[in-house]
DNA sequence: CACTTATATAAGTGTATAATTATTTACTTA
DNA sequence: TAAGTAAATAATTATACACTTATATAAGTG
């Protein structure tokens, strides 16, 4: 992948992006697997408007991405993205949330596709 | 040093506190030599007050130390801080300021202390 | 096709933030 | 000690932001 010169511009903007609780933990929670909304919608607590204006504005900067299986459609992290290898190295710092997926799926809510 | 383990509170805090575009030029500008808030002044085209309450912030947090020398302060990023190891994986991909350093020099604006 | 479920978008609201001007505090020097 | 310079603090303001409720869109199911 071509590393092109990353402007003090774009890397306030990604920080700022990065900079909320909610948005964080989600793109640690989708580092390695996929989330659906309905999901995040539990974990986090908010309305599901909420996660999804938070989606929106990581994917508005291409650090997401999303795949629809049949009604859901579930966020991952863009590996591909320009940013990615800026951003790796945050997330690897950030303690991880896998126990918010496993508390999920003892209460049966996960979703899992396929 | 002793690493402590670093909360997800704490990191979007950080973020939150670099993703803005002046603070996050402070940060890069300061790592290797310390600057006076007048040199601020200069660079970012804002009010004196402005950059005050950015480096408060910054300061709050731990992130710079401030020095007097006589009737100018000094501000530098504190590397014994406990978010050093953090953040400074984030400068090294900034792009190098010391251009606006060079700047001020050149126009004879540039305060050296000692 | 009506009904349900999942998600997105629109509109509104309260709070946070980054700037400003005005003032205060601190240090230096004549 | 008075005047000048540097920086901090206080008060104000306009804008950005994260949330909410209401509504629209899209897909699955009887």
């Amino acid at each position: 992948m071509i590393q092109t010169t990353i402007e003090m511009e774009e890397v306030a903007l990604i920080l700022k992006l990065l900079g909320d609780n909610t948005r964080l933990t989600m793109m640690k929670l989708i580092e390695k697997q996929a989330c659906c909304v309905c999901e995040f919608v539990e974990i986090f607590h908010v309305s599901q408007p909420s996660i999804s204006q938070h989606l929106r504005k990581l994917k508005d900067l291409g650090l997401v991405r999303e795949d629809r299986k049949g009604q859901w459609i579930f966020y991952s992290i863009d590996k591909n993205n320009e940013y990615y290898s800026f951003i790796k190295p945050i997330l690897d710092q950030l303690p991880n949330q896998d126990y918010k997926l496993k508390e999920l799926e003892e209460n049966g809510r996960r979703i899992s596709c396929c």
